[in-house]
DNA sequence: GTGAAAGCGCTAACAA
DNA sequence: TTGTTAGCGCTTTCAC
C-alpha cells in the first residue's frame, strides 16, 4: 500500500552527501563520528555539503546500528511538581552539555504507568534510566517492582533517586536525616521546644526517615514527643491545611510547624492566617524542598534547599557513567542546604 | 517442546521469536502490526512467546523502516512554570490514549536552543512537533524562526501554540481577548473602575492581545484609561510585587489589580499586604492561567482557566491528524473561563 | 586513508 | 495465509 506522503521534499542521506562528494557514505560517516581520520580536504569538503543541506543524520539509524543512542529516560512522579520540573531541567541541562539528550515520561502515581513506562524506554533503547520518585519512593520496595527492574539492570543501568531494595539500580538520594537535623537545629536554635510535623506519609521512606531523626533530635534536647504533633497526610497544600487546623485548636500549641514540603507549608501558612497568628512572631513555619512556592508565599518559606542543578548534574552524570560501563558507587547521597527566610524567627514563649 | 534459553545479555528479537515459533520473522511482524491476517493457532502460539520473553519491539527499528514514529516532540518555554508543565501532561496523557508518546525538551528561553532542538526533533523522527511557548509568542515573528520553521513543515507538521506568521504551522492558542474580556466584565459587574494592569511585554502576543481588550472595555464603558496603572515587566512573582509596589504609591490608588499571570499576582499579593491593605475589601486582584498557585496563595486567587485537559487534547489531537495528513484547521481556539475565588469583590469607592 | 559489504531489527512489497 | 526479499540510514569491520 502507498503511504501518502504529504510532502515531497525527500530527506536527505548520508549516501547523498558522499555522492556529492564524490566519496563513500562510510567516509561521510567517519566526519561525522569522527571514528577515524580522514584527509583533511575531503573533510573539509563534506562539512561544507553537509552545511549547505543542513543535513542532520537519522538518529533512529544511529543508534539502530550502533550500540548507544546518546538518550537517557527519565521517568518523574510529576513534573507538574515543581521538585521534579526543577530537577528534571537540570539533568536535561547536564545531559545535553554530555552530549545526551533526555526523554521525560511521568508516572503519575500509577505504578502500572510506572512499568509500562520502563518498557517504552527500553523500546527505544535508552542508554540509561532514571527514575525520579514514585515507587523508588517507597520504604517497603514492591517485590514485583523490583523484579522488573532487575530484569532492565541486565542490559540498562537504573538510577534512582529514593531506594530499591535487592536490585543492582543505583541510588542518588538526598539526605533526609540531614535535612531534618538541619531544620530542627534551627528551630531549637531559636528556642523552639514544641514542634508540630505536618504532612507526608510514613510508607514513604524520606518521610520516614525525617521522622526518624526529628525524634532523635527531640531525644538529644530531652523533649518529649507528642503524638499530636505529628500529623500526617499526603503532601498537598490541603494536608498541610487541615493538620494545622487540626493542631493549632490543641489547647497546647506548637511555637514552631516544620512541613513536609512546600506545598503542606502554604497549607499551613492558611491556617495559621486564618487563626489570626503571626509568623514568624506567633508561631513559626519550616519546610522542605526550597520550590519556588517557598518564594512567593506571604511570608516566604525557610525551606530546605537541595542545589537542584548539582543534584541533576550528579543524576546525569552517574546516568552516563554507568551507561558506559564505567565503575559507578552504589548510593551516593545530596546534601541539603537550609535557606533561611521569613517564616522562621525566636521562640517567644 | 521448548528449547530453555536465558536471554541475560543480549536482547531478543523478532527473529528468535519466529525461529520458536518456527514461522518466520514477517509473520510475527504481522501479529505484532495487526497489518494483516494470520493463522489462529500461529497467532496464538507467537503471543504466548512474545509473552513469555516479555517481548517488545525495537521502536528504532520500527521507526526506521516504518514512515511513522508514533512519537510527538514537544518543545515547552519552561516545564518549570506550571502553564506548560499542565498543557505538557496533559498532552502526555491524550497522546497515550491515542498509541503516540511524547518527548519534552526546554528551550528555557533561548531561541539558539529553539532551533537546536528542532533539529534534534527531527533526528529524531517525530511524526509532529508541538511548540508551546517561546518564540510563537512573540507578537512578531522573528524571520530567522519563521524560515526554520518553513523548511520543516515540508516534511513534519508543527503545531504552536501561539502564531507564526508566513508560515503553515498549525496554531491553537488560547482566545486571549476572550480571557481579558471575562476578567474585565468581571470587575466591571463589580462595580470597579479604577483597574491596573500589571506584568506582561508587549512583544508577547498574548500580553498584547489582553491589553488591546483591556483598552477595549474600558472605551466601552467609557473610563479613560490611565498609563500609570499599567506597569509592564516580566512575568514573574518580582515583578508583580514591584509593579504593584509603584502602582500603590499612587495618589490615586486603583481598586482592581490585573495580574498577567499567577506568578505576578503572587507579587501583588504580597506588595499590597505589605501595603496593609486587604484583599478583596480594599482591593481586588484577579490573574491568567489557573495554576495551581492560584489555590494555593492567600488569598486564592480568582483566575482565568483554560481547561488544560482539553487544551492538550486538541494540541494532541491536532497533531495525529496533522502528522496522518488529515486536513486540519489552521487556528483554532481555546475558549478560556473565570474562576472566582477570594481574591476578587465588589469595589467598595 | 578509503570503499565495499555486512548488519542493526523491523516492515512491506511481491510471490507463492 | 505465509515466506522471501528488499530496504529504512547509519556504523563498522575488513580489505586494499
Amino acid at each position: 500500500m502507498e503511504k501518502e506522503r504529504l510532502n515531497t521534499a525527500r530527506t536527505i542521506t548520508i549516501y547523498d552527501i558522499a555522492a556529492e562528494a564524490g566519496v563513500s557514505a562510510s567516509t561521510v560517516s567517519r566526519v561525522l563520528t569522527g571514528s577515524a581520520s580522514v584527509r583533511k580536504e575531503k573533510k573539509e569538503k563534506i562539512q561544507k555539503i553537509i552545511e549547505k543541506y543542513n543535513f542532520k543524520p537519522n538518529a533512529l539509524a544511529k543508534g539502530l546500528s550502533d550500540t548507544a543512542t546518546k538518550n537517557i529516560g527519565i521517568i518523574a512522579a510529576d513534573v507538574r511538581n515543581p521538585y521534579y520540573s526543577a530537577l528534571f531541567v537540570s539533568c536535561e541541562i547536564a545531559a545535553e552539555k554530555a552530549g545526551y539528550s533526555v526523554g521525560l515520561v511521568n508516572s503519575l502515581g500509577f505504578s502500572e504507568r510506572e512499568k509500562n513506562e520502563l518498557d517504552v524506554l527500553l523500546q527505544q533503547r535508552v542508554d540509561a534510566i532514571i527514575q525520579m520518585g514514585g515507587s523508588v519512593d517507597d520504604l517497603i520496595t514492591d517485590d514485583s517492582y523490583a523484579e522488573k527492574i532487575r530484569g532492565i539492570c541486565d542490559n540498562t543501568p537504573v538510577i534512582v533517586t529514593g531506594k530499591l531494595d535487592k536490585t543492582p539500580a543505583h541510588s542518588v538520594v538526598i539526605d533526609e536525616s540531614r535535612a531534618m537535623n538541619l531544620v530542627m537545629e534551627h528551630l531549637i536554635g531559636l528556642g523552639h521546644k514544641k514542634i508540630a510535623l505536618v504532612g507526608g506519609e510514613m510508607r514513604v521512606a524520606s518521610t520516614f526517615n525525617k521522622y526518624k531523626m526529628y525524634q532523635e533530635i527531640l531525644r538529644k534536647y530531652g523533649i518529649e514527643e507528642r503524638g499530636e504533633y505529628v500529623v500526617n497526610g499526603t503532601y498537598d497544600p490541603e494536608t498541610g491545611y487541615d493538620a494545622t487546623n487540626k493542631i493549632l485548636s490543641l489547647d497546647d500549641r506548637p511555637t514552631a510547624i516544620i512541613a513536609i514540603n512546600d506545598f503542606a507549608a502554604s497549607g499551613a501558612l492558611r491556617s495559621i492566617r486564618e487563626h489570626k497568628l503571626y509568623i514568624p512572631e506567633d508561631i513559626s513555619v519550616v519546610s522542605f524542598d526550597n520550590t519556588y512556592i517557598a518564594d512567593l508565599t506571604v511570608p516566604k518559606l525557610t525551606s530546605v534547599d537541595y542545589d537542584y542543578v548539582a543534584y541533576g548534574e550528579l543524576l546525569i552524570d552517574t546516568a552516563i557513567r554507568a551507561a558506559e560501563g564505567k565503575e559507578v558507587e552504589k548510593i551516593q547521597k545530596i546534601d541539603p542546604r537550609l535557606v533561611l527566610r521569613e517564616s522562621s524567627g525566636p521562640c517567644k514563649e
